[in-house]
DNA sequence: CGCCTTCGTGACAGCGCTTTCACATGAGTG
DNA sequence: CACTCATGTGAAAGCGCTGTCACGAAGGCG
């Protein structure tokens, strides 16, 4: 800077006030500082500024992992808003349990970002805790977190919407099919859950343990015994509510390789709405995470720049919608309509 | 770092030492700093650390989108790498020309990383040169440019050993599907259509224009109209080699939806070997993006801590290998093996 | 017992910026 | 014409660290 300065015979100050875009430059003064500073080939150190301002310019993520849709969509729409906001996007993966202890052990984040979005972590109440002393805007994303900023779907909403869909074509047996990780955890809200139960109980449906049951995700043998055991019931299922569109994209494939036909036979309704979703016509819950990046990112600008007066209490949690989206996986239940007739919506068989 | 160091009453620099694991600090000491530091909840300013040092601990990674099945796998190996390292990362998204632009004019990353790693782009000249006076080692990942350090995939031999497959199941009318994005520009590596064109020159088919066409990714419609073109041709392919797996999935999508039946009438293979081809039991050339980003990362760790001595001339280029999955879209060529003679490998239809 | 090492530690300068304050200039006002 | 006052600019302090240097203490050696 000091280069620039020079070059362009003024202080180091004026420098630092053009290069900001402050408007107490005048215009000679500051053509020549910008002339000087291209020339050079000059770009000041974020370091060297965050040093005095006490700002990074940066916005930490946290994330499990960069590889799934989800995340790639998130991020996807998170970084433009954040490049526009002259800010940077440090990207901290947790893929495991060590990592993640490493990380709520050290912090990394502490002093080098000026917000964090927390991504689809089930967080205890000490890690939430510790957290809360990081001196920082913390926003939880695609999850809900009571008292603090967060930005999630409307996850209950979703599947109560989806369970009807599934009731208004006649479906009365209709099974969920939740998500566990490798570790054994259910993963993916209880909310979907919760919105299947609700639905069922508002049309008088009765519950029936059995046809909730769980498989591993990206993984197509489980998906088959969860399937089995769904089929060997005394009264088998006519239609199957997937957590995640994965699952359900697994479901459908064990399906037609034991030629059980969908949607004739037996309907299935995702949820997420990624684009494995399309590629088989799967009717799902759309849920947009990009909407939820772009919304989280524009919370943490607003949070970092209120941060001097935390008086403003405008709006800390933002829900989004979800919407079914019927594609050709889920039909009327056979025998409604007639046998031999064709079914509401026509399977597009692949 | 004050408190700290009044708390332990000890001095700053002590407190600096202990906190980077130098030797020369006393058992005694070291442990009643690191307590201070613990109880006080203490965490270095890069910032303020990279100031003086003049290293950033910061990795900066140029992508063209990090919503792709390739940049989130790329990226999932590398970040782990460089946490490991206790380097951060840091994204930078270029979905767009005006983007991108902004980026090589203003070089943001200047003094803001110790290395930048250039994904997928097909760079111009003065692009290369910008970053060449960059101040830092920049690595090139899945691209080849001379003379610079770069990691890439041997997209010609991918290529040659996919076509020599279908050359092997007999085929002989072998048709290329290439991509252009939204722009008209084909991003893939022209090294692909090589290695196909010198497949067929080895084993004496002629090569015939006919058989390259083009269609946009992710444009199912695009995909059924250079599939049009080809099965109208006068003497149509009984294989398809598409550059990319999603181009290949299009058209298996479209074949299928015109019963025309894979791979018994129609091979098809693709490139890349995403979880997509899995699905859809896609017979494919594999590359891996992970073992890319490692790669890349160790690569670019490598460079760091060499740039004190150029001397070092260790290896600056990485090639990794590419192979051929044999899956269930590609099967001898009609005829070969007599009519109604199952193929050698199952048709396994969705 | 004096000298030279070695080891552990503290004082202090300075990295490249921002920000405060003081100062010069010229315009506006009574 | 003297005066405020707004405006643009520069000098200098200091943000939180690291790294150099100097220094005292302890140990080894002749």
């Amino acid at each position: 800077m000091a280069d620039v300065a020079e070059r362009a015979g003024v202080s180091t100050s004026t420098v630092s006030r053009t290069l900001r875009g402050l408007s107490t430059v005048s215009p000679d003064v500051r053509a020549r500082v910008e002339k000087a500073a291209r020339e050079l080939n000059f770009a000041v150190s974020r370091q060297a500024a965050s040093l005095v301002t006490g700002r990074t310019g940066t916005v930490a993520v946290l994330v499990p992992t960069l590889n799934s849709w989800f995340m790639g969509s998130a991020l996807s729409s998170l970084a433009p808003l954040l490049r526009a906001a002259g800010m940077q996007l440090n990207v901290y993966e947790i893929p495991d349990l060590t990592e993640r202890t490493a990380f709520f052990e050290h912090l990394p984040a502490r002093r080098n970002a000026d917000a964090l979005l927390v991504f689809s972590f089930d967080l205890t109440d000490e890690e939430t805790a510790r957290l809360d002393d990081l001196g920082m805007p913390v926003i939880y994303v695609s999850q809900h977190v009571d008292g603090r900023p967060s930005v999630y779907v409307d996850d209950v909403a979703g599947a109560l919407h989806g369970t009807r869909h599934l009731l208004n074509l006649g479906h009365r047996r209709i099974a969920f099919v939740q998500t566990v990780d490798a570790s054994g955890f259910s993963f993916s809200s209880k909310g979907r859950l919760l919105g299947y139960r609700q639905a069922l109980t508002e049309a008088g449906v009765p519950l029936d343990q059995d046809l909730v049951v769980s498989t591993r995700v990206g993984d197509k043998r489980s998906a088959a015994e969860a399937l089995g055991g769904l089929l060997s019931l005394r009264e088998p299922p006519t239609a199957v509510f997937a957590e995640m569109d994965e699952v359900a994209v697994a479901l459908i494939w064990n399906l037609r390789k034991s030629q059980i036909p969908v949607p004739e036979r037996i309907s299935v309704l995702g949820f997420d709405d990624q684009p494995l979703a399309d590629w088989f016509d799967l009717s799902t819950v759309a849920q947009s995470p990009s909407d939820m990046g772009r919304e989280a990112g524009e919370l943490a600008l607003r949070l970092i720049n209120d941060s001097g007066d935390p008086g403003q209490d405008h709006e800390r949690h933002v829900v989004l919608p979800t919407c079914v989206i019927p594609r050709a996986t889920t039909a009327p239940v056979a025998g409604t309509w007639g046998e031999g007739e064709d079914p509401l919506v026509t399977p597009d068989r692949l």
